[in-house]
Parts: structure tokens; C-alpha cells; sequence
DNA sequence: CTGAAAGCGCTAACAA
DNA sequence: TTGTTAGCGCTTTCAG
């Protein structure tokens, strides 16, 4: 039923393997046998069948994006990034969510994904070193966005710089008793967040603000859980003047947790977030930017210079800066 | 250089066929050969080529799903409950997004899809006739979410039934001078905004409350262009109590236009949004929640009995009811 | 129940 | 410059 490259060839009178030139733009076709070809294949409104040119090459021109929780802005803003430029080049994009961690295995695996695509995308899944070898080992090309792992291609936020901006803009507006409060440190899910601790006690330190354990607090993540924790960082004696979540979502459940406490944001308390997500602008958060969608049109570059040239594959890091942006919930403190 | 079926074949000591049986789970084979082979394609870590497969099979096993703006939070969260449905099935979900007018032209054109994909879900992007034409002729299987065309599958929300819903609940608050802001009603590319309106209409008919021209408006979409109706809107004599803004992003934009003629919302000025975006939440704004998610679900869901039995092609509508969701930016009237 | 062989639609090497 | 042909890896008759 549908038309064939053999349709074409035959109403041309010319072989599929001039059919197939012309299809590919060689040189080495006549301009009117290309002329006829054409015409023929307008004619008949042929369009190649990607599927068949992919057996026939070894190439699936698909590119496999993977993320966790599609629900989370962050994640969203990424996959903007990186739709926006695989839109202008050959390539498809298939997107895998990763909701649980035995899905999660099985694209480490890399079973799944070999000979489903040329290349991998990996957002804010940060392998292990068992998972990173197995992947490596596929010898499909792959790029970190929001991730790192010292032998893979990684496109990655500055989290400990993050840190420290967030932290130094709290002391310069005049507090000492910043709080630090964020999911599990001890995740490998996520990695990033202990960067961003250590930017926060690094400055601490060059600041010389003894760093005191009442005021770091951490949890499971999300805003309900964020309350909580908020909550109990500032009912006890001697609380801090300000916090900085290690998300935005974190930083809204602060603000939950502080008004329910009957404490002013930011009048009594200062917060600063993380992330920048589009709810940061709703609430006037103060955050940091780290430029999500930049990190998908970064990262999938990256992915798409390599399939280029596959020999270069040494393990690129591009590291992203991040920015603050000041709004209304960090002023200097009251007291 | 991989492990292809013929390896399995020749070290299991079958032929290729006996190992695609197995791999297809046909029932006639013979147990103790389907174990030897199993056991050949363990030892060599075997996945068969899904490319070769869908050659052979002419199944792409894929599912287009092609939307606009990658960025708005609504089509995300229906492509969401998409991705759900479709994790789950043996379907691979591509994404192609549509930031302007001719890559719209183009998928409708169906040239791009025919042979890619096995069924395509267009997220809020509604054909024309002779759009939905091309697509039919096409003869694969396509059906809208967020979308309406008589001649085609559509999941859709009940935009009349929003709009009656959310000018009952403003009257039934005591309101009467009542105002709705929306885009342009005569574009093409949202019908669901005139809906919404004659919802509107017939509420203000039916309860006997004069339609005042003074009290409509509409423009360009967007935020920012709603700040700037809505003070047209507040600015005249005999301002209206209550504005029904057609989306969410307009109620804030409206919000935002009140604000800064120091009219107070909810006190001076109910406001009602639509859609139930997350945003929503976070400004606290009454608004008409669409089941954005469960639309994505339906969706996908349809879609895939249509794959399952392609016979059944009747242009099944499935109209989904919207829900008010009452928060802060209503109340009753002051005066 | 199983093996052999004929495609699926295309690309690419080879010969002409 | 072009046509012919041999695959790409799998599924699916068709014999046996």
C-alpha cells in the first residue's frame, strides 16, 4: 500500500540505488536523472520509511532522554532545554520517566536502551559506579544533565558556588544564625544538595560563624516535609534569623512553616531558596538560578557534538554558574 | 559485533525461526527446546534489535505525541498522565514539540509521522477541517486531547459547563456585575475560551442578569496583556465585583492589575481563574480545575484501543467535567 | 514442533 | 554516473 522506494525507482525508470542517492543528496547523480527523480517522488508523495534506513545504517537518529518524576518543574525546564535543540537537528527524541527504582536499573542496564538509540540523555539521574561502567560499556554515547560521575560526559550546576552565593548574600545582609535545612544529605540520588551544604559551611567558616548542628536540619523531601522541619528549627530557643533551603520547594514549605508559626517572612525570617523554578517568582522567592534550561541545550550539544565524533570521548565536565536573584524573602535581620 | 538471533540460533542449535518463537512467547514450541534456547540467550545477554523488529513486524511500536510550548504547565501535566499510561504499555513515547506555525503545518501534513509512529496523540493543538482531512487519510491513528474536531477521537473538558460553573458559583456569592477577560474568542487556536464563554452567557440569561458589552474583554494571551485589560476593565464607571478570567494565567495577570490600583482581592474584587495550573495554588486563586492529568490518561488510553482494534474508528468524544475549586480570591461582595 | 527461506524498505559496495 | 545486489536483524509463511 504505501509507496516504496521501488515505486519510485521503477516510474523513474532508474534503479533504487539512484533513488536512494538522490534521497541522500549525493553528488553523484546527474542533475536530470536527480530532476526526474524528484519529480517522480513528488508525484507519488513518497516519503522514505525511517524505520528500514534505520536497519540499513545502524543508526536510529533517536535520541533517548531519561528522567525521574516528569511532575517536577526543574525537570521540565531541562527537557525544554534539550527538546528545543534536538528539534533543529536529525534527530528524535523518546522520553523514558523513570518513576521507581527497578525502572530506574533497567535503563542502567543498558538493555533496554541499546539499539533503541544513538545516544542517551540522562537528567538528574546521577549513576553509580556500577551503573556508569555498565554504561560505558555499552559504548552508547551519554551525557549527565544535572549529574556527575568522573567517566561520563556530565553537564553540571556549580552547587558548591551555589552555596556559597546563597549563604554569603544571607551574611552580608546581616545574619549569623542561618540555618541550613535540605532532603537526606546522605542520598546518592542526590548529590547535589551536599554540595550545596558544603558551600553553605565553607563560607561559614571563612566568615568565621561557628556552625552549630541545631541549625542544620534534614528530611525527606518535599514541601509538606519541608514544614515540618521548618517548624522545628524555629520553635526552638534561640532560633535562626534565616534559612537557606536547598529548594525552592524546600523554601515554600519553610514559608508554610513560618506562617503557620505566626513569623513574618521576611521580616522575621529570611529564606532563601533553590532553583529558581517558576513557583520561585509566585511566592517572590530569593533563590539561586541555575540556569535549567541552558543546562538542556548544554548538554544535549554535548550529546550531539559526540555523535559527531564519536572518537572524542573524553569524559567532558561543563560545569554551569549559577546566579542570585533577590526578591522579596531575605532582608537584613530585625533584631 | 552484537549478538544477533542467527547467534542464537547456531549455538542453541535451532533455526531462527524456533528462536523468535520463543522470543514472541508462541506456544509451539517444545518446552525442553524453549528452555535451551532461553538459556543460549541468557548466556550471550541477548535483546533482539527493535529496529529490525519493527521492520519485519511494519510496527514502529512508538507513539508520537506532539504538543505546543513544551513550556506551559497545562500541557505538561496532560502529557504527564500520557507518559503514564504509556510507561506502562509496550509503546515508546517521541516527542515533538511545535513552537511555530510550520512545524505545525508539517506534522499535520502527516509526511512526517506516516511510518514513524503507530498512533499520534496531538495535545492542544485542534486541526482544521482540512488539517483533520490529512490526518484521516493518513489512516493512523490520532486522537486529541485537550482538542475538538467532529471527525476525529477527542478527549476534551467541558469548557460550557466551566464557564457556567464558575459564573454560578460568583453569583451565588452575590454577585452581578460580573466581567469576563479572555484571548481573542475568534481565534481558531483556542475555541475552548468562546466556550468557556457562552457558559458565561447563559448563566448571566438564565439568572436573569443583564449581559453588559462594558463588563467583556479580550486580547492577546499572557499574563502581563491581562494586567493591562483588567485595569481597562477597573478603571471605568460602575467597575465590575467580579472578574472570570478564562485562565489562570489571566486571573493573575488580572491579580496583578488590581494590585496596582490598590483594589484589594478578594475584599474589593472576586477573582476566578481557570485551569488549575500549579500556579494556582500558590496565589491562592478559586478556579476551575480541568483534570489536566486525567486527560493525558484518557487519552493514551484511548489510543491504544484503537491500536488494539483498529476496526473501531467512530470518532469517540469523551468530554471530561471540570470542578470548581474554591480558594481565596472569591467572596461575597463588600457593597 | 521445527528449519529453511522469503521478505520488510532501505543503504552501500561493486561492477559496469 | 548508474544499476544490481547483498545485506541490516527480525518475523512469518511453508514444508516437512
Amino acid at each position: 500500500m504505501p509507496v516504496t522506494i521501488r515505486d519510485v525507482a521503477k516510474k523513474a525508470k532508474v534503479g533504487v540505488g539512484t533513488v536512494s542517492r538522490v534521497l541522500n543528496n549525493s553528488p553523484a547523480v546527474r542533475d536530470e536523472t536527480r530532476l526526474r527523480v524528484i519529480s517522480v517522488i513528488e508525484e507519488l508523495e513518497y516519503t522514505p520509511n525511517p524505520i528500514a534506513r534505520r536497519l540499513s545504517t545502524g543508526l536510529t537518529l533517536t535520541i533517548g532522554v531519561v528522567l525521574p518524576y516528569l511532575t517536577m518543574p526543574s525537570f521540565i525546564a531541562r527537557l525544554r532545554g534539550v527538546q528545543s535543540v534536538l528539534t533543529d537537528s536529525k534527530y528524535d527524541l523518546v522520553l523514558y520517566d523513570i518513576e521507581n527504582s527497578s525502572q530506574r536499573d533497567s535503563y542502567f542496564q543498558n538493555f533496554s536502551l541499546k539499539s533503541r538509540v544513538d545516544g542517551v540523555l540522562l537528567i538528574s539521574l546521577p549513576p553509580d559506579d556500577e551503573q556508569a561502567e555498565a554504561l560505558n560499556y555499552s559504548n552508547i554515547p551519554v551525557v549527565l544533565i544535572d549529574g556527575y560521575h568522573p567517566n561520563m560526559c556530565c553537564v553540571y550546576p556549580n552547587d558548591q558556588q551555589g552555596g556559597r552565593i546563597a549563604t554569603q548574600h544571607l551574611i552580608e545582609l546581616g545574619h549569623h544564625k542561618i540555618a541550613f535545612l535540605s532532603d537526606y544529605l546522605s542520598t546518592p540520588f542526590h548529590p547535589s544538595m551536599r554540595l550545596r551544604y558544603q558551600g553553605y559551611r565553607e563560607v561559614l567558616n571563612a566568615e568565621n560563624i561557628p556552625f552549630s548542628p541545631k541549625y542544620q536540619i534534614e528530611g525527606e523531601r518535599g514541601r509538606i516535609n519541608a514544614r515540618t522541619m521548618a517548624k522545628q528549627l524555629l520553635s526552638q530557643d534561640n532560633p535562626p534569623t534565616a534559612v537557606f533551603a536547598a529548594s525552592d520547594t524546600h523554601a515554600i514549605g519553610v514559608i508554610d512553616g513560618a506562617q503557620e508559626l505566626g513569623i513574618k517572612v521576611p521580616d522575621e525570617l529570611s529564606v532563601i531558596g533553590y532553583d529558581n523554578i517558576r513557583d520561585a517568582e509566585y511566592v517572590n522567592l530569593t533563590t539561586i538560578d541555575q540556569h535549567l534550561i541552558q543546562s538542556g541545550i548544554d548538554g544535549a550539544n554535548l550529546l550531539l557534538e559526540m555523535l559527531d565524533n564519536p572518537s572524542k570521548d573524553n569524559h567532558v565536565k561543563k560545569i554551569l554558574d549559577v546566579d542570585l536573584v533577590v526578591r522579596g524573602t531575605t532582608q537584613r535581620p530585625s533584631s
